[in-house]
DNA sequence: TGCCCTCTTTGCGCCAGCGCAAAGACACCC
DNA sequence: GGGTGTCTTTGCGCTGGCGCAAAGAGGGCA
């Protein structure tokens, strides 16, 4: 057991929107969590499954995704450890989770029934304040992020989840910013809505001009100010 | 003054979240509002703009935009009377609109102190779960909404874009689903990540088929059912 | 060391959608 | 009824990005 009950108070500490909590709220939410572990990608649940837990994750990254039909994928989010997910299926406990969580790496999380939370929502409101500017933040988040792919050109759409990533995941190197995190190009494609081959070629490109610095699943940001202006569109 | 003070509760009694409050809840947020008309084509709040008031709407119709540095605007909801707006801001109360609200008709509104309101959801958390599954709800719709813009191509997107229309404020006519709305083509190129030019051609090309008919900022479904086909891309 | 598997690169051809420009249609107002 | 605004259509040419296919590059494992 990796994380046993004791431990779950600290891990819970550590969750934004938790933090604000009083010692008994988040004990209380401790007591309802349990173990779960998820292999390097198996899924956490899928899309259309019955929204029956919310997870906190402790360890190792994931991903939220949607499905086509057709077999496209599109990267909703990034999740790092002490993130909550599956909580928008959990506030109407009647819906299906509307995206599917899959792990990047081998993850260890908290689950917590969904009936359980909701239950928990009303009795201490102040659960449900952090939850609100959550999601008040995330609805911001894929506001910018549609009327990005909306309008602007696949370029800008890279260079801005290169600096996401970066931010969220960066490693200061002498040779400049290391993204510490395995992302094939076709995860990258997926996070710009655009496809493998535009993501290699744009990368190709970008490191003959000295902006980055790629390997497999791997992409260093030699010169991050350069990349800013491509995502500002300032060339 | 179309809505006396006296008439609140009525219009608040009809605004999905609220219904389920007490009549004392329903008083208090009616007794916080003020009202508020706004021209066609004017604005409730800009994008940047300090999250002041939260708005709910009473006659008319309004859009929530982004709007790029080149000029592009991208659609993000269309709002309906009796519908709420301007909440997310209000939630992060030092934050700014993260999108504007433009009337698209002459509207009429109540507004409500972001800071009043924020105050109200610590006294009286009933409404606080209306909020969150309200925010729930458009999280999923954006979701939806961001994977559609990254998969899918133009003509199922406007699609889409039109039987969401019919389906929000479709009449049934003898020829068809009339959508009771004036909507330009660059407003549907707005709302489908596009262009008026392609919009325009797209119609143009269902109008021979016989799935719509069109006219000066009008749209008649003539064949629902064949739209629906070509929004789940069957062919 | 050599094999295999997965990830990556790149040449090539293609086409969906863009955007200008100019003409046409409609609505409104005096 | 004619003039003016705005909205719409459509021809035309272009190009950004797609996607196949095949070759190249790692990395892990025996």
């Amino acid at each position: 057991m990796v994380h046993p009950l004791q431990n779950f108070e600290a891990a819970i500490r550590q969750v934004e929107i938790f933090k604000v909590l009083t010692p008994q709220d988040q004990q209380a939410i401790a007591s309802l969590g349990f173990p779960r572990q998820v292999e390097s990608s198996a899924y956490f649940f899928h899309e259309g499954d019955p929204a029956s837990h919310i997870y906190i994750l402790l360890t190792g990254r994931a991903k939220l995704t949607k499905l086509s039909p057709d077999g496209q994928q599109t990267n909703l989010r990034t999740l790092q450890p002490y993130q909550l997910f599956g909580a928008v299926g959990a506030v109407r406990p009647t819906s299906p989770y509307p995206a599917s969580a899959q792990a990047l790496e081998d993850c260890s999380s908290i689950g917590i029934e969904s009936q359980a939370f909701s239950n928990l929502l009303k009795e201490r409101p102040a659960v449900s304040f952090g939850l609100l500017e959550l999601m008040a933040g995330y609805i911001q988040e894929m506001q910018e992020r549609y009327h990005e792919l909306a309008t602007e050109r696949v370029q800008q759409r890279i260079a801005r989840v290169l600096l996401r990533l970066a931010a969220q995941a960066g490693r200061k190197q002498q040779t400049g910013v290391l993204i510490d995190l395995p992302f094939s190009r076709q995860e990258l494609a997926e996070m710009a809505g655009t496809t493998l081959y535009t993501v290699s070629r744009v990368l190709s490109a970008w490191e003959k001009q000295g902006l980055v610095a790629t390997g497999r699943e791997r992409v260093t940001l030699t010169n991050p100010h350069g990349l800013v202006r491509l995502a500002e569109d300032l060339e």
